[in-house]
DNA sequence: GTGTTTGCAAAGTGTTTGCAATTTA
DNA sequence: TAAATTGCAAACACTTTGCAAACAC
């Protein structure tokens, strides 16, 4: 088991530094512990603060502003994207692609909702003004 | 026409101090200058500073604590809804009723959508959870 | 070696709060 | 007068930044 664990947590940092290789970021001892945990395997939603909680449990040695910044520029890497729901804290999502969250207020939770969801009736944008984006949050609370 | 617009000055403020005292809220000189300049005539959308900016701009004198505080009250009190769409700052609306918005990225500007806005495939929410509201974001950037 | 990255602590932003003075009813 | 409200300044939470030391290549 220990050697199981040991390997799989090896190839995680290689599959993290390839991956940061790629995005043209140097694979520095930060950047791979902290894409080995965002990039582990499931899509994943993380606050600054619980990254580095996160981090900091794991043993590993980083600190709150280098967690920042890594978030930065992963998400300028096109690694991460920010989503905006609470007006306190940022979020960032390992799911880079195109889909909309469910909100849990109550816990300040985010959730990616999977299936495919349709707006309809948005109108022209203002002049000179073309669509970015369209962001969807389903905001729900304990009932 | 100094007349008229002091007619419509004094209109204003009592106006305001009707919809404060249906509010519950004590109509104190802040307050109704602030209500007067949020409820005049169109919807609108502002942040605490930029009230802030035009109330003093206007010549009146209100903390921008008072600001603060007394755009939560109206929140509270069912006058306005707080939007949320930038990490940065937080929005209030006169608009209360159920409608999304533009947002125009490069200048922090938010825009009421009046069409109806449909969405469509959103799963159940988790487990416990109802949903609250549903918060669409068309955000636009010039082009 | 050389340029990049880190970490600390300090600074910065937007926002909230404690409390004495003021105002409303 | 009693209770609510204001304003200031200090406190706050989250985030960014300056710069010397450490690190990657």
């Amino acid at each position: 088991m220990g050697k199981a664990s040991r390997e799989t947590a090896l190839d995680l940092a290689a599959k993290a530094k390839l991956r940061l290789r790629a995005a043209g970021l140097r694979p520095t001892r930060q950047r791979v512990e902290l894409a080995g945990l965002l990039f582990a395997d499931r899509d994943r939603h993380v606050t600054a603060e619980s990254l580095h909680d996160e981090v900091t449990g794991a043993g590993v040695k980083v600190s709150l502003a280098t967690v920042y910044n890594t978030l930065h520029q992963f998400t300028q890497a096109g690694l991460l994207r920010q989503v905006i729901v609470d007006a306190a804290r940022s979020y960032f999502d390992t799911n880079t692609g195109d889909h909309q969250h469910f909100f849990l207020e109550d816990e300040g939770m985010l959730i990616d909702i999977a299936e495919h969801i349709a707006v309809s009736g948005v109108p022209t944008p203002p002049a000179g003004m073309a669509v970015d984006r369209v962001d969807v949050v389903v905001r729900v609370k304990r009932h």
